[in-house]
DNA sequence: GCGGTTCGTGTAAGCGATTGCGGCATCGCG
DNA sequence: CGCGATGCCGCAATCGCTTACACGAACCGC
């Protein structure tokens, strides 16, 4: 069948050990010997069976990805940052899909990650938290993108400070009656700090943040356009709109279309995120590394597993950068209807 | 430290072989035998050591994805389609991210392969085939996605019928002056099919496609709208445009933005993919179900790697359906929608 | 020239399951 | 009652690699 380390050591006239010490870069063996050893390998085309050596070793050489969705432009883009820092260290890249944490059902995926991985990197949903825990009782190596938990490396956004962005942005364009689009009413951490940052930049204006401006838009496309909707049925609707994420600013934009009001022309809107498409919806958006953020996680956890040193501090944060396009304007200014999709 | 199969054989006084037998459900076990094994088992939280059982069966119970991007909608939604399946089978997914085959060298993900999965299946992009002998030689089950390849099991669209759709639907608007924004000069199958199905429909109504109307857009955002800026710089510019990809046709969207125009009501365009944000940007595109075809893939390769029937058909032709929206209307205004599709 | 390192290598005992084969009951049937 | 079939189970040999330990040779300083 396939040919083995035997094959190798017997062609080369060594042992197995030797064989195994040599291919793997190991001290004590002769440079002469080694390169024997390589070379006949190589002849054979051999290359070790991953199942035995993890067996002998313990090491599987494989991270997972436990992450809620993988068909989201977040998700698949923090998961291609983290693959690319994964395969420069040759280490292979499990992905468990688990939905979204706040309709599915408990999930397996901890139980067969036992043995089968030697890290596991967390990228959560705003609604996150339970199942953490019991992520962590494996005792694995572990990595968290978008949540903190004491004592264990993750990397997170400033919420505060993005909301408080995109919030300042519209007051400094003139706005005084700014509506805000958020996730769910029972807010998650990562939720709460950026209506924070809402809330803090509009008293710092002098603003009082009224209830009857904000709407749910449950971080879906769907969900963001009948927020909007919701917000323009408002007696005395708002002149902006911060909206906790791009999607949910989509929706939005969406529903002033279908109102025939004009994005950035008639009503500002700024949002959380980043999206790939904010640009081409013309949408003002604070923008978050995403595919850092996995860079980071991984890096971290690759430095936990081995061994390297742990240097960095264990809760990194990212910088995010205000991006100012079409759909904050201030109103004065004319508007080119035909930007509008 | 971990517990094994013995410890769970003595706790249930049975041998590990009848353990195994036991958990796994094969036959020859006493209903009653099986029952102590199975609880104790789960007293103890007995899970079977993946390596072990690797190196042991040969089985690894894994499946590696090679696509060239994670990060981009069709993939990522692929990727989900293939995941729900494994998923259900118990089967863990191993992601290999390759980048364009057109622009990264050759892989080194093959020969990682032999021993670590049980199957592959391989997402290609439009510019394909070099290393795709190279993949199927490693002998695995293997299943393919977007790219046919004879004796294995792969589905794709209809590539001639989806160009043909989108462009007869231009011309059912009273188009004639359609252009065309394609990927590269020198086409792939799969492009070269669109273009055949664009030029079939055009043919078909007596219309004769000009090759000054047509323009590259190398299958992305930014090509699609230098693509589209091309063609309006034309004497006498396209009244409208089928677009290979809704990528492009974003891109192309874009630039008739810059320059004023009113895409629908200007000049109408009409593309190939169904992408998630077509709905928002109001682009009619020929969707194909793209998920689908991820979990169909799925199906077919655990279908022979776990030897089932082997049933369906090796070459799996998925349906693509026009969508309409406002990207396609007759310049006239009213539109009779019994002419769609 | 001699004990002690250092180096390079081999021996062999695992790692924790799977599974072919054989043995012992029990059962069915004539 | 005898004998083959059948069902259930254990023994023990793998699977292919890693690594602790032992060992001999060369080398060192005194």
């Amino acid at each position: 069948m396939s040919i083995t380390i035997r094959d190798v050591a017997q062609a080369a006239g060594v042992s197995t050990a030797t064989v195994s010490r040599a291919l793997r870069g190991l001290p004590h063996v002769d440079p002469e010997t080694r390169e024997r050893v390589r070379r006949v390998a190589a002849e054979l085309d051999y290359v070790v069976s991953p199942s035995a050596s993890r067996l002998a070793s313990g090491r599987t050489g494989t991270v997972a990805v436990i992450t809620p969705f993988i068909d989201r432009w977040f998700f698949s883009t923090v998961l291609s940052g983290i693959s690319d820092v994964l395969q420069e260290s040759d280490v292979d890249l499990l992905v468990y899909e688990v939905g979204d944490p706040a309709t599915s059902p408990g999930l397996p995926a901890e139980r067969r990650l036992r043995g089968r991985v030697d890290g596991v990197i967390v990228v959560t949903l705003p609604t996150d938290a339970p199942r953490i825990a019991d992520m962590l009782e494996i005792g694995l190596p572990t990595s968290f993108i978008g949540v903190r938990w004491p004592g264990v490396p993750s990397v997170c956004i400033d919420d505060a400070a993005a909301g408080r962005m995109a919030t300042q942005h519209l007051i400094n364009l003139g706005h005084e009656r700014i509506g805000i689009i958020s996730g769910r009413p029972q807010a998650s951490t990562s939720q709460a700090s950026r209506a924070l940052g809402y809330v803090t930049a509009m008293e710092g204006a002098g603003l009082t943040p009224e209830p009857t401006l904000e709407a749910y838009g449950y971080f879906t496309v769907a969900g963001g356009e009948s927020a909007m909707t919701s917000l323009l049925s408002q007696p005395n609707p708002p002149t902006a709109v911060f909206a906790m994420s791009d999607d949910m600013a989509f929706g939005a934009i969406r529903a002033l279309q279908r109102h025939g009001i004009r994005p950035g022309a008639d009503i500002a809107i700024a949002s959380i995120d980043g999206h790939e498409l904010a640009e081409l919806l013309d949408l003002t958006t604070v923008g978050q590394p995403v595919a850092q953020m996995g860079r980071v996680a991984a890096d971290a956890l690759l430095a936990r597993m081995l061994g390297r040193d742990v240097s960095g501090p264990d809760e990194v944060t990212v910088p995010t950068t205000l991006v100012v396009r079409g759909s904050t304007v201030r109103p004065s200014g004319a508007v080119d209807s035909s930007l509008l999709g």
